[in-house]
DNA sequence: CGCCTATTTGATCTGATTCAAACAATGTGG
DNA sequence: CCACATTGTTTGAATCAGATCAAATAGGCG
């Protein structure tokens, strides 16, 4: 975690799934939240960006910074995390290829959190002004953008939701349930097998518990043969089960297309 | 918890402020976010609006309801909460004049939360319509409330932060600071002191603790000369102590303008 | 192989919950 | 204005979910 955005090495050509391009993700992003036009896509497809790779565990984005670009997510893992005075921290969020993590930053200057790198990332950074001009141009994407910060905020009231009142069992079960529906949803996902590069004090510390605590829950959850775990990759075993497990009702993600890979 | 809106009585003559013209208000809020310019608050000043007055503990908008307007807080105290399956309740923000609880409705047609208030309220209700006839025209004013739904969003991650990692004695405090900020700027509080019409059973739910267990902090926040919270009034004794124990930094609250009345 | 990081296990402790009951405040109807 | 009901606060005692501390094991990798 020691580079910010500034000093990371710009490697405009090795894109770890050539196949994807930058634009058709955030197109395909966009129209899971609504409908776009012809005119619209085209507008996006010559929005300006610039090609990042980062390693594991980077600061992309720290506390206090004041960025001029937002960061979409190409391929890899993130999160979003505050940390308190005695050295806890709390990931807020968790971020997949799709995601736009900073795009508060667009209207509000100063980061309130830090988003870093889980896995070695690739990363699609886009001024503001190209943003802005973009929001001018065609007000019904700023709705989808808006559209997206509320979904965010969804989870956060979701995740606030189990923090507070449910079981570390729960918690987990539903972490997970959350992490499958979203990578489902840009195709990251077969048979409830997703690649899931974080360690147990990494969801220990997204769900407000100790890493003694996770682990023995994990424990708990493969003993009900709910889910496989390790090495990086999970896979739900017994999907219905997880769900009622974590009480995973999945309309708070607001998909507008319901649509599994 | 009885009715929604829809069922409400309609008392468009009695204000509890009447000095307190709405439109006002929301300008008073808006410019707190960001500039205005005079066209943008004469736009502001003719948004259609309905003028409603609920009793304490009326719910408003319930999950899953699709509303078709927005509410705007004139006068009282309400939150938005989530329940879960056993019962519990998890508070997920409070309230106050000059907020706009539901309007992630105008974007994410069915509620994932419910919305109800907390003392007897003053609200003005505002159709979509009218709400995006007014973002047509005036994208910037947009802007300001996209703005706003963020820092909406900062508090629940803030919350979140508390709630994962904090000990309930900073909980208690950083909640009783952040109220006082925010109030302050919609100038509710003089003095350090606050009406605060909440019982300890909210002040739980909204913490992720028990009522037995706030009520043995509070007495340990009194008894540290920090504060007073009696019938519905809280007064901040020592500030600048409250603030070190609740670890509050106000900057997430994302103020423009700084000004304490 | 040796190093580093992540996972696992055991033992102990504690902040917070739960249950139950008393008490205080507020409101209501007669 | 009092009796009573209702809701909120306070107290005590027992219990527990999850934290903490410490140490052992297992993987991954240069």
């Amino acid at each position: 975690m020691e580079h910010t955005l500034s000093a990371l090495s710009w490697k405009g050509a090795s894109l770890m799934s050539p196949s994807d391009n930058p634009a058709e993700l955030l197109i395909r992003k966009l129209e899971w939240l609504g409908p776009l036009s012809a005119r619209q896509r085209e507008v996006l497809r010559r929005l300006e960006a610039v090609r990042v790779s980062v390693d594991a565990h980077q600061d992309i984005a720290r506390e206090g910074d004041r960025p001029s670009s937002v960061t979409l997510l190409l391929a890899g893992f993130a999160c979003r995390y505050k940390l308190v005075s005695d050295g806890k921290r709390q990931i807020t969020s968790f971020h997949i290829p799709g995601d736009i993590p900073d795009l508060s930053s667009l209207f509000i200057p100063v980061m309130d959190h830090s988003f870093c790198s889980l896995a070695p990332s690739e990363l699609a950074v886009i001024p503001h002004a190209a943003m802005l001009a973009l929001f001018h141009e065609q007000p019904q994407v700023a709705h989808l953008f808006w559209r997206d910060t509320l979904v965010d905020a969804a989870v956060f009231c979701e995740w606030m939701v189990g923090i507070g009142r449910r079981s570390a069992f729960t918690r987990v079960a539903h972490l997970f349930c959350e992490l499958i529906v979203r990578m489902q949803a840009v195709g990251l996902c077969s048979d409830y097998s997703v690649e899931l590069p974080v360690t147990q004090t990494d969801i220990a510390d997204a769900l407000g518990l100790s890493t003694v605590h996770v682990n023995r829950t994990l424990q708990e959850i493969r003993g009900a043969g709910l889910i496989k775990f390790s090495r990086g990759r999970l896979v739900a075993l017994d999907w219905e089960g997880l769900c009622d497990a974590g009480e995973f009702e999945q309309s708070y993600l607001h998909r507008q297309r319901t649509k599994t890979v």
